[in-house]
DNA sequence: TTGAAAGCGCTAACAC
DNA sequence: GTGTTAGCGCTTTCAA
């Protein structure tokens, strides 16, 4: 590859005035600049970005970490993220921790040493204790949060998302509801389940532990976590199912069509995150819709904003709202006893959300 | 971040026994090499990619360049490249051209500056003149082929899996099968294509140009393209739809939903890639599968593989089959006229493919 | 077995 | 406006 000498040379100047031709041309004469221009043209020069770096100590990259690449939420956060890196002269290195903190460590390792200027990262568990490796990095925390102090974070109304959909199904008349639900060391699985509980206590339904099932969130996870809540003996047996995540949905919704079960005649199911599959599938499904181009887009541009700044700034929170999209795959309760009231909202408190 | 300087002066080293105690242990004392060890442990010493880099004049990169990371079977394709890099201690620097040539050469441009150490790239039509840049880089082709001859390819079999589709059509005794087909500067596209057309003439069925409509890939193409097929006057609109890839195939089933056709009592659908929405949408979709992970790890493993040559060695050319999954998207053709033969095979040589 | 020194390609002080 | 020079952090001769 063409170095800078050799296009030095060749427009007969220094190096120091081709880089300079090259870089701030305003600080070289025209004649000059566009012998070394032209010369850089001919040798087809592209700077070598490593020697840049490293003299300039700044190598204009940012590591992003997400925790799924193959989950298309998080396919939408990545390219969101490196859309906007893109527009502002950044390039973005992108890894995928497959939801294994130790992943996430051998990640962070690795883009250590590639010097980026700041760090955007869905965490696993593991990312508090690994962030403690880079105090002084800027970080932002994508979608969930590690409880890292320092860090920036980007998340959506995850409370208010699951009481949403709760909600909209304690109004079509359920009383027994299931949810699955996330590992409880994630931030996101954590609020969402706070959110059901809430609308639960709110609408003065008893909240039975038996029915929040806990899954990795994966689609197998949603497959088991669905069978289980559905072989529930009779009374206990939830008509209607929440779902704390996209992936876990899937699973959850293969369960019940091979039980036989219609969606929404013998079972309602509401979803976390909207999809293609989510607005395709039949019925469509009803989701709580979270805007994850704009969450990879926001977490990018707080960073950058991060990387202006002299001393590091006390770390922002930002909450994106979600939206509850009604479809079909939610409908009132088989069977009804007498003392429901199907089509009807529940009886007593249900405030809206502030 | 600490450097070797840090590391050498806590063990009371020079930086050339702390740099060898850590690269080649087997070249300094045990004593040396276990204070070098426990200095790097203490401060926890990263070593500076970038300088290593422009040292050895060796990055242990390999740039991809998928054409769409939010199709799913772009996704896994970059999944396998880099699961196979990681495993090789390599770093993939992921790139995204959104199908658009002039985004690509940007992304080339980029990573040129960065020297990886090869290049595998999903092709748009701009690739083979933006390989000409660079052409002592070592390029994998994946997916589609660009024509530029020093590269490696990796693909499928797209002739035959268009072949299985359509042939799996006639035999259900389809006659009027229309394709939604990629653009024609796309290898696949042009390969599924013939595929389609070499069935229809080995059964002797009339091809009809009206019947072969192109798009840009996207799910918006194969809605539009949908609509216009299915809107031909009767003896002309077809029975039966192949679609030519993953994302123009959801675009149909939208379209067809739309006109409240029954899938596939009143139309059948084969789609090219299998997916996830494929085997949950309902009816679960026949598809010619392709095994997207095997082949980007595949393309990582060969682009390795050429690494290690002194001499460019001549290029190989990597295909791996397809496979027909016959789901619930397609049946025998609605309201036979008595001439066809719904349900039998087709009249006519139907010999299978080598 | 270890250290001194050069140099990868680039940019930024500093001189002129 | 341009050239000379030093040095970013690392590895690798070469010498001891």
């Amino acid at each position: 590859m063409a170095s800078i000498q050799d296009v030095a040379h060749l427009a007969h100047v220094s190096t120091a005035t081709a880089s300079r031709a090259l870089s701030r041309p305003d600080m070289v004469a025209p004649g000059t600049r566009e012998r070394v221009l032209q010369a850089a043209r001919e040798l087809g020069y592209q700077p070598n970005v490593l020697a840049r770096s490293l003299r300039q100590r700044e190598t204009r990259t940012i590591g992003l970490i997400v925790a799924d690449i193959l989950n298309p939420f998080h396919a939408t956060l990545a390219k969101g993220a490196q859309d906007s890196a893109d527009q502002h002269g950044y390039t973005v290195f992108l890894f995928n921790s497959d939801e294994e903190p130790e992943k996430e460590r051998r990640a962070i390792d690795t883009l250590r040493g590639h010097l980026p200027q700041g760090l955007i990262v869905v965490p696993t568990s593991g990312t508090r204790e690994h962030l403690s490796t880079l105090p002084e990095l800027p970080v932002v925390e994508l979608d969930r949060v590690s409880g890292n102090p320092g860090s920036t974070t980007i998340t959506v109304d995850n409370v208010g998302g699951a009481h949403a959909a709760t909600r909209h199904l304690l109004e079509l008349g359920h009383r027994c509801i299931g949810m699955i639900v996330g590992q409880q060391d994630i931030s996101t699985a954590v609020e969402r389940r706070q959110g059901f509980r809430t609308a639960l206590e709110e609408a003065g339904v008893p909240s039975d532990d038996a029915l929040v099932v806990p899954g990795n969130h994966r689609e197998d996870d949603g497959y088991r976590a669905a069978h289980q809540l559905l072989s529930l003996p009779a009374p206990q047996r939830p008509s209607a199912l929440f779902v704390g995540n996209n992936e876990m949905t899937v699973g959850a919704v293969l369960a019940v069509r091979e039980l036989g079960l219609r969606i929404p005649a013998d079972l309602s199911i509401v979803g976390f995150d909207d999809s293609r599959w989510a607005q395709t599938m039949s019925p469509p499904l009803t989701v709580i819709a979270q805007p994850a181009y704009e969450l990879g887009r926001l977490a990018c541009e707080h960073l950058i904003g991060l990387l202006g700044q002299a001393r590091p700034a006390p770390p922002t929170h930002v909450q994106l709202p979600t939206e509850l999209v009604i479809r079909h795959s939610t409908g009132p309760p088989p069977d009804p006893s007498p003392d429901r009231r199907p089509h009807r909202p529940p009886p007593g408190p249900s405030p809206l959300r502030p």
